[in-house]
DNA sequence: GTCTATATAGAGATAGAC
DNA sequence: GTCTATCTCTATATAGAC
């Protein structure tokens, strides 16, 4: 029955990590919210460095799961990238930031451990988007010049400066930007192939 | 004498908040810095939200005396944007981000009015740089579809983007963001009026 | 695995002397 | 204006009972 405990002090850390900063929340705000003590919380993570490294890891798998789904379903590069943008979309909605925007801004403030490990998320989803972006290309879907991996890297920190900056400046700066990322990709204004999920 | 304390506080806390973000800091870190004890810290600023305000309505100033120069300058609207660039880039160097960056990850941590005023600072950059571009685009230029307005917030936000994951990825992802920049925007590969300061 | 209790340190803030 | 001294609260973390 209880070694979902940790499941839940993770999903409830990951919250407060993408709505506070890593140093904006404590083993306390957990424990409040899942009604257990501070010492159930240093039982599954004895610090909090442990906490947020496993934090990263999570969300690391999470998305190379969710890739490999993508793929497992031939899902069109159009599509790919279609989801992925949802999938930050949906941060914004829920007033949430990305977490590699919390581990940049407060960098000094995580181990190193920590930082590494968004390292690598960040590797995974550049290199992702890098083959979506390429596959595209050679499809004839996107129209791009320079290499897919230059390319890649502007989508993606355009995308995270968008999801940051939605925070103080409304949805619609998301919306803006996500319309400028298609159209300078060469895709029409609305993606022909649906799945622009709301 | 002495009501440049009060200066030499706000220089020392700006420079803390930029590489450790808000939550990251304390009065005792700014005192040790400057061999004062915190009481003296909160004798100038009574409460660490009238600091970060204070640290906000400073920057602001500051970016709309920048701008007032360049305007008396007369400076290109080519010029204009690689001066921009180049100010972002120093943070970069510096190991600093922005700090509207500090205030969207650590919203939740921050004042009512140190959010508002960080939503000035977002207002002044997004109008200064559609002006930038829009008179850029009359002179011919800058060349892109779409408003200028629409156009200088996907540039600011990208910008904010590689700021800040330059700081996880090195600063040849800063670099090749700013080139991209460029391209999109119909600058050939070395801007031809100079003023590419390193 | 979870609890109570506690240790330690740091943060933000104030009072009052100089 | 700046200091010493102190207060209160919170955060991280551990010990040991259940």
């Amino acid at each position: 029955m209880r070694q979902d405990t940790r499941q839940r002090i993770l999903a409830t850390a990951e919250e407060l990590l993408l709505s506070r900063g890593f140093q904006g929340f404590s083993y306390h705000h957990i424990a409040e919210r899942l009604d257990i003590r501070t010492a159930a919380v240093h039982y599954h993570f004895p610090t909090k460095a442990d906490l947020g490294l496993a934090l990263l890891q999570r969300y690391r798998e999470r998305f190379r799961w969710w890739a490999w789904q993508l793929r497992e379903q031939k899902v069109s590069p159009v599509g790919c990238l279609e989801h992925f943008i949802t999938l930050e979309r949906r941060l914004v909605e829920a007033n949430r930031v990305c977490p590699l925007s919390v581990v940049c801004v407060e960098l000094q403030g995580v181990s190193d451990e920590m930082s590494a490990a968004a390292q690598r998320l960040l590797d995974d989803a550049l290199h992702w988007l890098e083959i979506v972006l390429e596959s595209g290309r050679e499809a004839n879907l996107f129209h791009f010049d320079g290499s897919a991996a230059a390319r890649a890297l502007v989508v993606l920190v355009t995308l995270q400066g968008a999801l940051q900056l939605a925070r103080l400046n409304g949805i619609e700066t998301f919306d803006a930007v996500r319309a400028q990322i298609r159209q300078d990709l060469g895709l029409p204004a609305i993606a022909p192939t649906g799945r622009v999920a709301s």
